[in-house]
RNA sequence: GGAGAGAUGGCCGAGUGGUCGAAGGCGCACGCCUGGAAAGUGUGUAUAUGCCAAAAGCGUAUCAUGGGUUCGAAUCCCAUUCUCUCCGCCA
């Protein structure tokens, strides 16, 4: 959520620079802002109201005190009088209130400056690329035929047993897994990160928290006798545990990684896109999560860009780094790397993390604040990247590696899986 | 799931209708003391929001959450949530 103050003062800099998220706010502007005129007249009225009859109360108990209580008649009846204006007046604010707010949570953050215009995925600025394109022998195959082959990863198990989408993992397939879990976990852990084992399912509050809420309402597999949401990425509970949180200054970065499973209903998805482990309902992922001061967040964002870049590296896959353009950027962030590998016999690149830094998006809805050099209480930033989610980097490993003998795993890699080859 | 007890500031804990945003203690910050530290001592120490260009200041709200009674609620009533104890069930 924006900051109201700051659309307040800005309103015109704000449109500017949604127009390049391809959003024409100016008329959600214009009345978030004369809401705001009508709503604080009426919180002046509210507090000079109540403030009277908080007076008037006083007066009584001393009357009361001194036994002078019959005089109190007079005073009684202009409470009451206050008392139904002030009930009025307090709906009044209530609705106002709402309303801009309902209004605020539709607006989505304003793009960095470097943001590049643009509509669709095509409009993405590459901004780095690293390795060669693997050269595949004659039988190489898309993973979903590798899967079988070699019987490591089951789909019609998983339709069978749940649906489309929730995949069984079987023998070195699921040893696998294990094995990048592992290794993502431990290279996190030596970047700096405290690991963390959050609940899998969130209030609704965390879900407004961390902007899937209201937004993406419908993503998300919801429980209703519980009310609960589960969660389609770690960030959600990882960034709300600093909810309604004022922390110290001098705990920044606040550097957290966690390992979960993800749930996501990708209602609407269809074709080659969700096919095989390119997008499934559930899936692993390793995620980065941290809260920063405010003028180093565009720092940690580079060093969180560097550090995934690190985790493709060892893994020996090609990739490329992207820098979304307005139209393809996630409705809460304020700049997004995307980062690529290329799947060779797909021929495609398949998106394998997204790093991003939602400057004070995020901490304005949870209100998560520190105390800045002047004791001000300030909003915090908050940054996340996946580091990384397991499925596409699954496909691309069996994909790029796959040789006639059979899957190659990479040699940091094989450390944790026990095993150089699936055959 | 059943029965009972409870929820107060960063923490502990007092407060059962009137000047309570809340005693006291701990912690924390700053000062004094000290060669330095500890001890001692003094002062300060919530959040949100409105007025104000801003600071200061003042108003308003907040004692789990939401409603109600009352001129006045941390205190009384109702609902909800959560915690604890006992019973049941169970990895």
């Amino acid at each position: 959520m924006l900051e109201l103050n700051y659309i307040r003062e800005n309103a015109d800099e704000v449109a500017k620079r949604l127009a390049i998220k391809n959003i024409d706010a100016t008329k959600t502007l214009e009345n978030i802002i004369g809401i705001d005129a009508r709503r604080r007249e009426t919180q002046k009225e509210l507090d000079d109201n109540l403030a009277e009859a908080n007076a008037i109360a006083r007066q009584i108990g001393d009357l009361f005190k001194s036994g002078k209580a019959a005089e109190a008649g007079e005073l009684k009846a202009r409470t009451a009088e206050l008392k139904v204006a002030a009930k009025a007046l307090s709906e009044k604010l209530d609705t106002l209130t709402l309303e801009q707010n309902n209004l605020l949570v539709q607006l989505p953050n304003v793009p960095h400056a470097s943001v590049p215009v643009g509509k669709t995925p095509e409009d993405n600025e590459i901004v780095y690329s690293e390795g060669d394109m693997p050269r595949l022998y004659d039988g190489a195959v898309p993973h979903w035929d590798l899967a079988s082959k070699y019987d490591i990863i089951d789909f019609e198990l998983g339709n069978k047993v749940t649906g489309a989408g929730f995949p069984f993992y079987k023998g070195k397939g699921a040893r696998l897994q294990r094995a990048l879990i592992n290794f993502f976990l431990d290279n996190a852990i030596e970047a700096g990160y405290t690991e963390i084992q959050p609940p899998l399912v969130v209030n609704e509050a965390s879900g407004y928290g961390t902007g899937q809420l209201p937004d993406k309402d419908g993503q998300m597999y919801f429980c209703e006798v519980d009310k609960l949401y589960l969660i389609p990425t770690a960030e959600v509970p990882i960034t709300n545990i600093y909810r309604d949180v004022i922390v110290k200054a001098a705990d920044f970065p606040i550097k957290n990684v966690a390992y979960s499973n993800c749930f996501r209903r990708e209602a609407g998805s269809y074709g080659k896109d969700v096919r095989g482990l390119n997008r499934l309902h559930q899936f692993d992922k390793v995620e980065i999560v941290q809260v920063q001061h405010p003028d180093k967040s565009y720092e940690t964002l580079e060093e969180m860009r560097n550090y995934v870049a690190s985790l493709l590296r060892k893994l020996e896959l090609p990739f490329r780094i992207l820098k979304l353009c307005g139209g393809d950027m996630s409705f809460t962030s304020a700049l997004t790397y995307d980062f690529e590998v290329f799947s060779a016999a797909q021929q495609r690149w398949l998106e394998v993390s997204s790093v991003s830094n939602f400057e004070s998006f995020q901490s304005n809805r949870m209100k998560l604040r520190f105390k800045d050099e002047n004791g001000k209480t300030t909003l915090c930033h908050t940054l996340n990247g996946s580091a990384l989610a397991l499925p596409r980097i699954v496909a691309s490993l069996l994909e790029n590696n796959q040789t006639a003998e059979g899957i190659r795993i990479p040699a940091a890699l094989a450390k944790y899986t026990g095993f150089d080859l699936i055959h």
